[in-house]
DNA sequence: CAGGACCGTTCTGCATACAATATACGCAAC
DNA sequence: GTTGCGTATATTGTATGCAGAACGGTCCTG
């Protein structure tokens, strides 16, 4: 029931998959997808007549979307004069990563400690660990395979608030990533995984906090040369 | 449509930003203010049709108050079968709480550091506190004085996102104080008071601290006692 | 008498249509 | 040549109408 609905939704343009509940939450999440993989770009002009008629849509649901993805700090949306993919600044960088620092490191412990009790649970994220270590040829499916694999892991934090943070943080600086650090995040994962399996949470934490600084200093290097993000306006 | 009812609506209690924009965002802090009023109570159904017909709307913006309401945790929409007003169990004001005290230590010590070098700033912020001392007779107008208050402090620490968040948890747990703890709340107001005096961003953040764990110790012992808090369904 | 299925009602989600506002372009005045 | 204003266009926000799903009640059956 996931797969064979992609053709409700005709001319896709960016199109990956589509939940088959509700039209909103099907252009939510073709929308997120392109935003998410760079097809659309940040800065870019969200029309709502536009990028209805490619969806086969009305605006209604669209612009349900675009207000969800308003939240998601995915878009940006300007009173009556319209909506735009969401530019990040160096500083945006830096203060999502510092809540990722703070957030995500407290959600691993908690995460890696329940697990050490439900062994079915830890079984099942640390499968997902093995196929994102070996998903790392492709860069998609590699992207792909580590926020499925975290997203897993953190939702044995039992605290949906921060898991739910922590995701939309992710989406928000994962798209500003080249993805060249691969070998840094296969050592990084490596030892968050090896901290599941004999249940150190703190451990875990220390592991999460050093990757996300390595990855915070990555990406503002590569960001502080280059032009300042496409600024919107 | 009718003139009259958007007189009705707007009721800005905190001046968040600017004057009569759009029916959306009436609708929005309408609702808003009567969820965290306690004029509608967690667990109450939000039919769209009878709101839209009380405040004067069609149901479309109505709609997109309550999404938007959803993001900020205080509705909670179940795919077509409705929306209701969100209850919380003592599991998710833990949680909130934890975040609480997370965010606010590090968010209030940025602005208290800030604000040392911005005189004019801080003059206001001294200000609002200073009101906020004062309006300590009527309830509700105590609760807009405190919001309003850490509202603008914590504008200042240079983290729209954390700053944002912030507001959204208070205002989740908020509705929950039974507020008779004005007393413990005024001293630990006053504390940070002084450390803006003096700059103590370190200060701030550990009185900033210790309140919450006190007010949610507070809250706890207050609602474990209680039914647990209107179950949903 | 209890349990389940059928049907009417009610409500939500979506599409279409209309109104209002921001933007862009052209023209005139300085 | 530049600046300010007025009009035309485009795009968003909102209202109304319609289709489909969920809920409640009633009737039928074991």
């Amino acid at each position: 029931m996931t797969s064979e609905t992609t053709a409700t939704v005709p001319r896709g343009s960016f199109l990956t998959a589509v939940a088959p509940v509700s039209a909103e939450e099907a252009v939510t999440a073709a929308l997120r997808d392109a935003i998410l993989s760079g097809r659309l770009v940040p800065g870019e002009r969200l029309a709502q007549a536009e990028l209805a008629g490619q969806l086969g849509v009305s605006r209604i649901p669209l612009r349900d979307a675009l207000r969800r993805l308003e939240e998601e700090a995915l878009v940006r949306i300007d009173g009556r004069r319209g909506a735009w993919v969401t530019a990040l600044t160096t500083r945006d960088i830096a203060e999502v990563y510092e809540l990722r620092i703070m957030l995500e490191g407290r959600c691993v412990q908690y995460a890696v400690e329940n697990l050490s009790t439900e062994d079915e649970h830890r079984a099942a994220v640390l499968e997902l660990s093995r196929r994102m270590d070996e998903a790392g040829q492709d860069v998609m499916e590699g992207r792909a395979a580590r926020r499925e694999f975290y997203y897993v892991l953190y939702s044995h934090a039992g605290r949906p608030r921060m898991h739910r943070l922590i995701m939309q943080l992710r989406d928000n600086v994962g798209r500003y990533h080249v993805l060249q650090d691969t070998d840094l995040s296969h050592a990084a994962h490596s030892e968050v995984r090896r901290c599941i399996e004999s249940g150190d949470g703190e451990g875990a934490a220390g592991a999460v906090t050093k990757h996300l600084e390595e990855a915070r200093d990555d990406l503002l290097a590569t960001m502080t040369g280059e032009s300042p993000t496409v600024p919107v306006e």
